[in-house]
DNA sequence: TCTAGTGTATAAAGACAATGTACAATTTTG
DNA sequence: CAAAATTGTACATTGTCTTTATACACTAGA
């Protein structure tokens, strides 16, 4: 489980953290089922405090992907465990963030479709 | 030039103006050089603090996406104004971040691409 | 020059993020 | 079954970030 926190990243920690454990479930490497490291565990690994992983863990509780049991672990829900869909519009707009970026910084169009081609293969690398 | 800002989005009011003027200089809706309206005038239209509004140009002026003049307003800077390009990694940050959301909400590969296409294409509509 | 229009600086209030410590639930061990 | 170890949770505290109100400074035009 490869994880980190960057410093500069402007992001909060406990963001962060979220974000990568879902990328981390949405590529399969933590599959349906598989046990989360301990908060404590994780927070010392990355030098934060528990809380901070403990938020991280609830937010992706809240969000449908994870189960987490008071005394027991947490561990990756079931695929179509009763999440809410993000709607359309909150699925696109991350896409239109950052497509801007890439158009602001001269990527011409096939270029951009190539590199998203490119992180979505890498995405799908493992997944379910 | 149709800003809004979204209490419950999350991103702070400052950035998520910034933001939506970045996709709008991208798309080309406002061109090198075009005014923008004053920091009094669109705080006044958002219903925040003109303090607010001068941050968001600030950042934009870090970035090199405008030229703001104390006691003159503020233009869209050339398109290649000195501005450092971000690097390679953090372009694709938030490319990765968005197609995480859309493979967890179940879109299968061909409905991401597509979708992605479409929204590089309404970017692409009357840019440069 | 004066005035209206523009961005800027500063301080204060409130919200948020991260932490330290203590608590509660579960699992393991004997 | 009881005790200990392991796990997540609650809460108060500290510091930082956001947003605001108010006053200031620069520019352009009459």
């Amino acid at each position: 489980m490869h994880i980190t926190v960057d410093e500069a990243d402007g992001r909060p920690i406990y963001r962060q953290i979220a974000d990568e454990l879902k990328a981390l479930i949405a590529r399969g490497e933590l599959a349906e089922g598989a046990q989360l490291p301990p908060v404590r565990q994780l927070a010392g690994d990355l030098g934060v405090n528990l809380n901070t992983v403990a938020i991280a863990y609830r937010e992706l509780q809240a969000e449908g992907l994870l189960n987490v049991r008071h005394g027991a672990g947490a561990t990756v829900a079931a695929r179509d465990a009763g999440r809410e869909r993000p709607s359309e519009e909150e699925l696109r707009k991350p896409v239109r963030a950052a497509l801007t970026g890439l158009v602001l910084a001269g990527l011409q169009r096939t270029e951009i479709m190539a590199l998203v081609g490119d992180e979505l293969r890498a995405l799908l690398k493992g997944a379910k």
